[in-house]
DNA sequence: TTTTTGATTGGGAACGATTCCAATCAAACA
DNA sequence: TGTTTGATTGGAATCGTTCCCAATCAAAAA
């Protein structure tokens, strides 16, 4: 690999004016920045990072934490990211940290470490511990907390989806269609938008003149791990349906939860929409693989992605003055599992 | 963030004292060592990743390239990766490079300024100019080629499952449950693991006594971008039922082909498997989550990346004469969908 | 023609580690 | 007691950049 000094040596100039090209900082001739454009040419030149690093303390380098790899949610998220970022010369690391708060601290501390210049967060069980690492943590560099909300006046940037008017109007929807036992499946209430998807449904069901039921309300247990949301979903299903008295529909905190429910329905023999109603919420690809397609509550997740990752680089360019806390509004999609 | 230097001062040595306890290379008395392992403590050191590797040449980063990231078999693989890689103070970046040869050399151009340690290489359309890109960087850096045979001599390092065999297990399973016109959804015919699939197919027909017939063979067109092995195993399913002699069985290249092939004979009404039998190969999550589920060849995936991992860090490490070239025997398993 | 000015450019220190080589020192040997 | 030896340790150069500051140079002004 060629150097800098190589660059300045074919071009017949000094390394600090290599330097200015390469970093466009400084003016340079026209003719001599031509001259040293085709050395780097010539050479197959590009800087090294470990040199300019140590001087810029730039890295070039976001961080992803996801809580689950195969939750294709953070797929989609990070394919928004993934072009912001490399149309900016960034690249991003995927840390898959499998909903452990132990591997999220584990993660924090290597990409300390290796001081990447922003950080993405996505968390699952938000762990105050780790909610208060990863706050600090934004004062000090760019972080931004994806899907989290406690109130939205927080001092943290975040990108969001709204959840509770969109579940609202869900469940509005399933009442307008004839149902009236409408029960959810919902993962435990830490802090976060789940939770507000959760009341939006209730909100629904009340301005529908529907009593909520809790006893239509399956929450999984909080400690089970190496459980997904598949599996929550499938048992969510089977607890509500053999009840005495079963819902006609069922709710979930997402779609892959929603996809576990049908797996059951499906199973056990039940009607989908007659029997019973599905709606999840996100939108994921797979929800229209299932068979019925699932109804849902669509997320621009691309786009979250996107703006995330703009926001980011906004602020690792030192743009601080910039809005950084957003929130989309989601789309209600009708599909087969309702009609 | 402190420096070496802060350590050496707290412990009253040098930096050259201090470099040696950090890397490990050279003698330290023990009392020096303790001294410094707590003044590393105390200020919460930990050495630059720049700084080391501007001299060592080391990023303690690996690069995975995979085609789509939507598709969970390379989740699967990239666990396996990444818990080698954590083990051993690696990270790992994804790079996504959508099928596209073009941006397989974005990202590989990306990856050689960033001088990564090691690059992980799944491809989907085996572009020849790429693959004598990545033979040649082989013989610069560690690289691995995933799922790639051409010949068995092939002079790069490769892990993969074996297919022949396997497929052609499927194809005698298929005709022993009574199975006579069996059909194939295919990609092209790239040099890889797909090809001797689909040979193996051909040949367990044959020992079976059966013909291989052309028409029940169903070849995605080879210039169709942006369609996912979904949409691929949809069609594909629906070309060859609305032959005028359609086949009693269809075998796939992947799972997610055949998903897509029984989303397409659900929605006709076919019954599975009485009216038509279906086999995928990979055995990603999604086999048990679809309805019925399904009947394919399981690879040890996640074994496969965490050998892959060790066989890179190996190599990084300067072991040359390690066995870099493994082939795995895949496990055929019946499910639903043949049953 | 000489001086001033602004545009370019070069030189050198710095960033935070690693590593070779020389220096130190105490114990062992003669 | 003087010398050798091996174990530790420190010093200095180095990796490939960036960036401040000083130097150079040509054109414009005097």
């Amino acid at each position: 690999m060629s150097t800098i000094l190589d660059v300045a040596k074919l071009a017949g100039v000094s390394r600090s004016t290599v330097s200015r090209v390469i970093s466009g900082n400084g003016v340079v001739k026209s003719e001599t920045r031509d001259k040293i454009l085709h050395a780097i040419e010539n050479l197959n030149y590009s800087p090294s990072y470990f040199a300019q690093g140590i001087k810029t303390g730039k890295t070039k380098m976001l961080a992803m934490l996801i809580p689950d790899y195969s939750n294709l949610y953070y797929g989609e998220m990070y394919r928004g990211i993934e072009q912001v970022a490399l149309e900016n010369g960034y690249m991003v690391m995927i840390c898959n940290t499998d909903k452990s708060s132990t591997r999220e601290r584990i993660y924090a501390e290597e990409l300390r470490k290796r001081e990447v210049d922003g950080i993405i967060y996505n968390t699952y069980k938000r762990n105050k511990d780790n909610i208060d690492y990863f706050t600090k943590l934004s004062k000090q560099m760019p972080v931004i907390f994806m899907d989290y909300i406690d109130d939205k006046d927080i001092d943290v940037p975040y990108v969001l989806s709204e959840g509770f008017e969109s579940s609202k109007k869900a469940a509005r929807y399933l009442v307008s269609k004839g149902k009236r036992r409408i029960g959810y499946i919902r993962v435990p209430p830490y802090i976060s938008v789940v939770q507000h998807r959760y009341e939006g449904y209730k909100q629904g069901l009340i301005e529908s003149g529907i009593e909520p039921d809790e006893e239509l309300v399956y929450q999984c247990p909080d400690n089970e791990v190496g459980k997904t949301h598949l599996d929550v979903g499938f048992e969510g299903a089977l607890f509500l349906m053999n009840k005495p008295n079963p819902p006609d529909a069922i709710m979930t905190s997402t779609d892959i939860m929603a996809v576990g429910a049908i797996k059951y329905l499906n199973g056990a023999g039940y009607k989908i929409p007659g029997d019973v109603s599905v709606v999840g919420f996100d939108d994921i690809a797979l929800a229209t693989i299932v068979e019925p397609s699932l109804t849902t509550i669509s997320q621009p997740t691309r786009k979250i992605g996107e703006v995330a990752a703009r926001i980011l680089l906004a602020k690792i360019n030192g743009e601080n003055d910039i809005e950084d806390q957003i929130i989309f509004e989601p789309e209600f999609i009708v599909r087969g599992s309702t009609d």
